[in-house]
DNA sequence: GCTGTAGGTCTACAGTGTAGACAAGATTAT
DNA sequence: ATAATCTTGTCTACACTGTAGACCTACAGC
């Protein structure tokens, strides 16, 4: 007789804390996160559940951990562009990482994205400095810089969420469900949402985030615009 | 002997759905989503906790109730003003309402409103078609309303996870952590955030909100100028 | 050899969501 | 009034959860 060697890696080698919430990381993506038990997770590195609690101390810290795995995908440029450039760029390649992990992301708007600005762990914390940098330079006040880096953000999460949420598996059904859905409203209350059918069952993600980008980014050029006249 | 009587309502009169989702909603007020479990539930309402069934299919059901029940508590307001000050408006009401119920807001965002667009419960649309009506009245064009909704809405509730996070317990603690977790960063690599400390102390949500929409806004009446000079 | 420590395992406990059978009260049909 | 049905709440039971605490085993340094 044998340990179970059907999922996963077997029980080949040490475990360390990367292996571990690398193989939790693919449960979850597979299953969601409620599918993410200790004993799942043991039967998936072919060790005893309890092995987990020597590389995190509890279910949250675990999942803490999946979130910066996560984060830590996301890949950072150089600050060659135009700030605007720049901006969109680095929007669309979180977009990216979190259509890798949609069942991730709610971790990240409630995990360790749930401690605040100043406390987070160091590497969360060199985009924001980035932005900063690109701001700064491109002639904001540092403190302005502070307020847009959270408008940015909270737009940019704001957009991932909603277009996972309209991320359904089988499309047809979609559309189906959506037909039906739309029927259900009475004409007279609803009158644009119906007439905008066709617009909602076309939905482009990326298309989605670079027009709120336009708006956001058409709003900050005039504040800056402002501010160099006031200045000069 | 008789029933407990200590915590809520006692077991008087027959439940109703409506009055369990309350007794729901003020567990996860008072001790976040975690702490609502059907038995502690059943024992804030005085009954069995298999009797909540008879009015939600699964605690999945029941919590998407809840997060319905904290929507319903934001209020509409008349379509009179200018279109700029009606979504101001409804941003701050929408904060209003899930700053009085921060637990529940995750629910909001990963709960009944993680279904696409076209298929949520009619109440939950109505702010939708009330946005629609204001920008088109306002002179956008209806399929950049919906994209103009997305947008607003998106950084919308990213703004309040963001500023959510922000919030702590004790303010005080919050200024020592926060002082602290600043010093951890090496100066050389983050320059930028350790001048921004008191920035980063003073934060204030309904202004930060504010001047968000600003900087939205402001690319909104741009593009809706352009928009007119190119069609007349 | 001996000792200390880190990694992995085992057992056990209190708590979870919920299926299914049942009981009592209300409502309706006859 | 009697009988039938439906609604509401209760009870028991089952599979599953996170994790505390004792253990065991292998290797480190001396």
């Amino acid at each position: 007789m044998e340990r179970k060697g059907a999922s996963g890696q077997n029980g080949a080698g040490r475990l360390s804390r990367t292996s571990v919430l690398k193989a939790a990381l693919e449960l979850v993506d597979e299953h969601g996160v409620e599918a993410l038990s200790m004993r799942r997770l043991g039967q998936a590195i072919g060790r005893d559940p309890m092995s987990i609690y020597r590389y995190a101390a509890n279910r949250q810290e675990l999942l803490a951990g999946v979130a910066e795995l996560v984060l830590d995908e996301v890949e950072t440029f150089p600050d060659d562009t135009h700030w605007q450039a720049q901006l969109r760029r680095m929007a669309h390649e979180l977009r990216r990482v979190c259509l890798l992990h949609p069942n991730a992301v709610p971790l990240l708007v409630t995990g360790p994205l749930s401690t605040p600005l100043g406390l987070r762990p160091a590497g969360t914390l060199r985009p924001l400095e980035q932005v900063l940098g690109t701001l700064i330079r491109a002639g904001f006040v540092p403190a302005d810089a502070l307020h847009i880096y959270r408008a940015f953000y909270g737009f940019l999460y704001g957009h991932i969420l909603n277009e996972l949420q309209e991320l359904i598996a089988d499309p047809d059904e979609n559309e189906a469900l959506l037909r039906l859905g739309l029927q259900r409203l009475p004409l007279r209350d609803f009158p644009h949402l119906r007439s905008l059918a066709p617009e909602l069952l076309e939905y482009d993600g990326s298309q989605e985030l670079d027009e709120g980008l336009t708006i956001l980014l058409a709003g900050l050029g005039h504040q800056l615009a402002d501010n160099e006249a006031r200045y000069t």
